[in-house]
DNA sequence: ACGGTCTTCAACAGATATGTTGACGAGGTC
DNA sequence: GACCTCGTCAACATATCTGTTGAAGACCGT
């Protein structure tokens, strides 16, 4: 039933494979820079029209070589987009659970989160921009077992702000008629958002000031303290 | 420099699609209807796994036909992706235009926009959903004039709800401190971001209790009435 | 200039998707 | 039962993208 007609495996199987495997370990300067301007024209292509239709030619023509060099470089499309999303996506999760564990108040906590994450979302343009909008929710096929190690991170980053918000509920420092899954996914919604329209070129307003907005809107209410009454 | 190879034109131009046209202006009531189910079919799909991974076989498979069957009563993926998304979208922006243009304080018209929305996302699931998913940013190369008259679209619901902002801000119903623009953006996120957790299927809470949710915390505020001096 | 390693690229092979054809059969009509 | 329209589908044609090869070129130290 299971037929494997390219299996490229996960060892450097092909010759331009063992070839780029040598080359990796060599740790040459110039060549991990090199590949590293081709993850970078990745990630801004990958931003500018979705991973989907972004092809290996695109990405040539931006970092201006043939395609076929590329893979001197990269093993592939999927590896680009590990290369462009796993490690910063990682580290913002991990960022996420260090302030749930820390001090504070939850409100105090949600603020440093979203303004937080604002600043990782400039910090690291467009990396988190292309995790976010790539939706893992859509399993890319095969790299499935990325895709789940992609998702059960997501959760953990989800659970994070979920976290806070049902501590803020219990404690009482958060008004407790919202459910709590609903209020973190709604509050994910507002920063993550950002992705289809913030752009540190063309913006004018900076990210931790969009942050600072949204945690002051959502803390505080946006009506007019004369309004409250509704 | 321009070369076109394949233009469909938009005409009937090919056997199948003389027949097509045939019969779409035939009307025939069953006809009509497998054309309905060939839609819907394509809009679960679209939503679970995304347009560009989403394949004609794919849909085939779902409706239970075969693949060639389907050109018989739709011309290719672009036209299945219109017919699941433009007149939903379009008759949501007129919504959200009439409460802009409605009576009403901001704020009561800011819950309407918020709630109105979720409603509809509930009752036209999951085609509002295909359309939010599918970042129009990410023009799909030829398609480019849809494409435009989308994001042209896009641009007039999100007006809408800037206007409503806007005004708000300059009667003194919302808090004055915050950019209308980057506020108008915040709320259409945690509105919009539903697409990628809510489902009528699965989700406990009701679509519209949601959309409460948020108007309330928006309006009034998260933090707990004894911590709002923060 | 020589020998070695590092890097590029034209050309190929294969997979997957789309859209088209033309013929065939099911069903109703007279 | 001959006829005709409606709908289906095996087979084909074409396009696009990915990944690989093998040889040639660039660059460097000696």
């Amino acid at each position: 039933m299971a037929d494997e007609p390219q299996q490229p495996e996960d060892a450097a199987d092909s010759g331009i494979g063992r070839r780029r495997a040598a080359a990796r370990s060599g740790g040459r300067a110039d060549y991990e820079e090199r590949r590293a301007a081709i993850v970078a024209a990745a990630a801004t292509l990958f931003k500018r029209q979705g991973y989907a239709r972004t092809t290996f030619a695109d990405i040539a023509r931006e970092v201006g070589s043939d395609r076929a060099s590329l893979y001197y470089y990269v093993g592939g499309k999927d590896e680009l987009l590990d290369a462009v999303v796993t490690d910063v996506v990682r580290a913002n999760t991990a960022a996420a659970e260090a302030v749930r564990d820390g001090d504070g108040t939850a409100p105090e906590k949600l603020r440093e989160l979203i303004v937080g994450t604002m600043r990782a979302f400039h910090e690291h343009y467009p990396m988190l921009y292309v995790y976010l909008q790539e939706n893992l929710a859509h399993a890319p096929d095969d790299r499935q077992a990325w895709a789940q190690d992609m998702r059960a991170v997501n959760r953990r980053w989800a659970g994070a702000i979920e976290d806070v918000v049902r501590e803020g509920l219990e404690a009482g420092t958060l008004r407790s008629a919202v459910p709590a899954r609903v209020l973190a996914n709604g509050i994910m919604g507002m920063v993550n958002w950002t992705n289809r329209w913030y752009d540190p070129e063309r913006t004018s307003v900076d990210a931790e000031e969009i942050g600072t907005t949204y945690a002051d809107v959502l803390l505080s209410g946006l009506a007019a303290p004369a309004a409250v009454a509704s």
